[in-house]
DNA sequence: ACCAGATTTGGTCAAGTGATTAAATTCAAG
DNA sequence: CTTGAATTTAATCACTTGACCAAATCTGGT
């Protein structure tokens, strides 16, 4: 009848192997067996419990996306005035800084980054799973604040700029190893990603001519 | 004796076959068997022409790298003056134009990009052969830009720069499949690309202050 | 036309694949 | 403590994997 305390800890161990290993390998390239061994679960119960390899990759989405659900960018927004140059520029500020959290946050298991980008490599199922739960709703969020910045402005243009804010941060989770490889750390600083962030966001306002401090409404750099 | 025709020809099928599977699927989830169909080649053949199936990847790094290595940015550099604030500028324009030439050149196979990036994504023996033959270089170089550019900047904030000048980039190559499927198109259009080039090149020039125009020095004091 | 070496072929091999199931075990509720 | 469902286990299924090889075929030089 009711289930057993196990249960739960038998499921998050597949998922966690699961992603771990997919993050490593990819999703195409994992066995079932080696993610049994890994979670130091039985191979059968991968079926039992999710019936089926897919369907455990599902769960792995899912698991990983529940950190986005949880922040909805649209709540981190919902006091910003876009009608004014400051508000715009609040709303750049936010969204960098919020999604460098979600990102980075060193809570999360490392795996979890790695596992979404493998997963939007290449058109796939998994791919739609995330996009459609996560995704989508950003880029319309962004796309909305662009659009207050400049109304003249085409979808393509939109959509370029959503991708100028973004992929800096999705390249430096998604190419962790070998930054991290080359800065001689084994994890970003706080130093470090404070000035990634700044960067972005200096960046980003210096080409709209928004206002780079937050009490002025003139320019300057540095 | 000599080697016959067909034996390049077949070789060549197999590392197209090679790329096209492991951009779609990566390296480690691809079968012998299906790189053999793909290319119209018998499975002993990748034994026999490459000596198995990893030495038939190296293969395809190399094939892959050759388009870097037959445009050293060295050579593109080598006629500017990098101690003048109009050298810099330029700099920044032509290593944001050569990567972008070289990452989406029409004639090259849409495979290319997909292989760099399945193989730096996590760290493996293809990853280095690409790095020693290609990322260092580039990295190297770029970083000279910037050390020009400030010299008082810190290694840490060097490779800061460094990526987010070409993080654009390489994510526009990475994501091509997402990214044309929202902007509704089949390509990057010349538009598009050229935008690309504009804005991030703009972005990086506003951010160091550096001439954005080709003709005027600066025109901000200092 | 002929030959020697280059290439291709089709097959075998052991190891590993995902799925499935019956039997064994464990646990919460009565 | 008993009971019956929830969970785990170990084994089997048909199938694919990469490597390898001996035989067959092909090719360029003579």
């Amino acid at each position: 009848m009711s289930t057993y305390q196990t249960s739960t800890k038998t499921r998050q161990a597949l998922i966690a192997a699961a992603g771990q290993l997919a993050a490593e390998k990819g999703f195409n390239a994992i066995s079932t067996r080696a993610i049994a061994q890994l979670a130091d679960e039985n191979i059968g119960s991968i079926h039992y419990h999710f019936g089926g390899k897919e369907k455990l990759f599902e769960a792995v989405i899912q698991s990983v996306a529940r950190r986005w659900l949880e922040n909805p960018l649209k709540d981190a927004l919902v006091d910003i005035d876009l009608t004014s140059r400051a508000g715009q520029a609040e709303a750049i500020r936010r969204v960098i800084g919020r999604e460098t959290s979600l990102l980075f946050d060193k809570e999360v298991p490392t795996w979890h980054n790695r596992v979404i980008f493998q997963v939007m490599q290449y058109p796939n199922p998994l791919q739609n799973t995330f996009s459609s739960i996560v995704t989508d709703q950003e880029r319309e969020e962004i796309c909305r604040i662009f659009k207050a910045i400049d109304p003249g402005m085409d979808d393509d243009t939109v959509e370029l700029h959503f991708l100028l804010l973004v992929t800096p941060l999705i390249s430096h989770a998604d190419y962790q190893d070998i930054i991290l490889q080359k800065l001689g750390q084994n994890e970003y600083s706080l130093q470090y990603l404070q000035r990634l962030v700044d960067t972005c966001t200096t960046q980003t306002l210096l080409f709209f001519n928004l206002p780079t401090s937050r009490n002025e409404t003139s320019h300057d750099s540095e």
